[in-house]
DNA sequence: GATGAATGAGTCTTCATTCAT
DNA sequence: CATGAATGAAGACTCATTCAT
């Protein structure tokens, strides 16, 4: 296959993504058809199916792509803040992730729509589970990492985890794409210290 | 209209109601047409239509009846336990209404299923603003009168009311449906620990 | 259901499959779409699906609503044969049918080509399984009766049966539809004493 | 054009051929896409339309090829009894031709099921007339021939030739594929009897 | 010459909704 | 007032065929 082919399947596959993306956000899922994302992404119908093996195998592709990206972003602030040489707590790596999380999904209330609806833990065991993924990352050994990097002995760290994300994902839906009751400025205070006072819950 | 007439409408609506409700369950809602809800009911299809505007409609119906009668059997439990004469803190009755409705809610898997899909605080708003509706709660008041019942000072009693509902509808939501990561026996201890670390979270 | 619905319900049904037979004569099977049937027919292209199941199912019904027709056809002849007194040999007797079968196909040449596909036994034992079939034919019944009329011991009828039937549709296809290599006023005569002989070779 | 060329086309008609051959058996004919041919042979969909018109195209040439292998095996076999030095009428020798047919064929009963669908008379003009054919045989030359052999009047040959291929051909179908309503070693005492009857039919 | 990416017409099928009875 | 026959828009998906590389 000629560079040229190949960088115009890149291309192609971008733009129905991209597009099929923007139709979901603007009409919602069930709203948009096939034939539309085709045409909006200047492709032939049948051009779609040589990409994705039909609308859920999109769906799920467009979000291991979007929730990779913000895992990439989230752990690199991560690192940002370490590499600034104060010591960090559990609790301040998992503040400082959540942060950087909601910040970055605040400026994209569309994308938590999206997100929101299959973004619960289970989500990282399929979405990661695919293998022509980009820099697969294992958040259960990252995730080990992190809580074994202090001595606390944690009663139930995987549950612990399953109640933040929940608590987290759930909490902080309306509020960014509402703002109601209140938007997520004024809600992190709250926010964090629930967090914070949910780990120690879960501290033995 | 006739007394006859108007039983006769009741029982056709109760039967839409039941009978699609049992379809939603067992085939999944977008896979249940409005032909097939009708035929289970025993009307004609053209019925339907003058009982609901649509599917969505009906939907929304369903919801409110089904959220109805868990909040008075919460209600009702709540009366019981004062009614022991023991004093009260507000976390207290809020952890009784809760454990209330999730241990409903844990005889039947199914209907969570279909509540958490809209069981989110603004469903409260929705579905209690419908006329129709047989015995119209002001939950606003009703947890007004809750809050007030101690002489604190809340920091944000509406915030602290949504941070809970999410926090415990997700957090629920798998544990019930699919016994994970835990079953509910086992998560109730920590559950009730979050909420109420998350109440102190909104003291003054 | 009132008459004039079940009246409007036979004609449509009638004018589905009447169309549809056009079509399929003049354009080949599988060269007509259930959109085009439907059009042809003056009806939505959801109607068809309220009358039957599928392509197949249409084709179904086709078949024995034309092959039905046939055999009341040749059953009248035979009878009207036997009234005039004669005495009928087997061979007389098939030979009546066979000829007022054929006689009959090849005044609608078009109507061979479409049961010629699907017109072997087989077809028999599929075609009056039929429930919804007027004038249900038991066909093996008739064979037997016809058969014992004489008092020969017959080696294998069931197989005598297969063979002429097998022998006459295939032979005679290509005669009714192309005249070739002749046609069936030539071919009768040499039709006739062949099958004739093979009854011959079926008598013990 | 070079040799290995030449060779290396013949190898790509081959496996077009074949692949399809074997489709077409277990999956049915309109069942199979030229892409899923293509790809089974091992060459571009591109280059499927450089060796055949289409489908149609390619099933022609199937049959004209499974055809021909046939004839020659029965020849062979007609040429060994011939050197066995016995006298054979025409009736012997059409009866060798058949059996040698019918029991290859009982060999390979996804073959009958193949070519029964076009293998009527009209089939041998068709398939024959193609030019890109090796060993194209003359049939009608060959039957002259054998037809000959004899001093008889024949009543009127091809239209024998005919009613026998047309009779065996039907006959024996699904006696073949589904050993119904017997199997074929039980079935061809009949068969032969039949066909002697029909040549007495023809005789002057 | 071979390839396979791209195409889009065409297929079947479902279903919400209407309206004559 | 209830009914369900009729509708046709809309959807998912297939595939023969073309043509740039």
């Amino acid at each position: 296959m000629g560079k040229k082919v190949e960088e115009n399947k890149r291309q192609k596959r971008t733009s129905l993504l991209m597009q099929s993306y923007n139709l979901f956000m603007s009409k919602g899922i069930p709203n948009v058809s096939i034939a539309e994302i085709a045409e909006k992404a200047g492709v032939g119908k049948g051009t779609f199916y040589s990409y994705f093996r039909d609308k859920e195998d999109l769906i799920d592709q467009l979000i291991a792509r979007k929730a990779e990206g913000l895992l990439v972003h989230a752990l690199e602030d991560l690192k940002s803040h370490e590499a600034m040489g104060m010591p960090l707590s559990v609790e301040d790596k998992l503040i400082i992730i959540t942060d950087d999380l909601i910040t970055e999904l605040n400026k994209d209330p569309k994308l938590v729509k999206f997100l929101n609806r299959n973004l619960h833990l289970g989500f990282y065991k399929k979405a990661f589970e695919r293998t022509d993924f980009i820099g697969n990352f294992d958040i259960a050994a990252m995730y080990k990492e992190l809580i074994s990097s202090e001595n606390y002995e944690w009663r139930n760290p995987e549950l612990m985890l399953y109640t933040i994300v929940e608590f987290v994902s759930s909490t902080v839906h309306s509020i960014i794409i509402e703002k109601e009751p209140v938007d997520l400025e004024t809600y992190k205070p709250y926010l964090f210290s629930c967090i914070r006072s949910i780990i120690q819950v879960f501290k033995a």
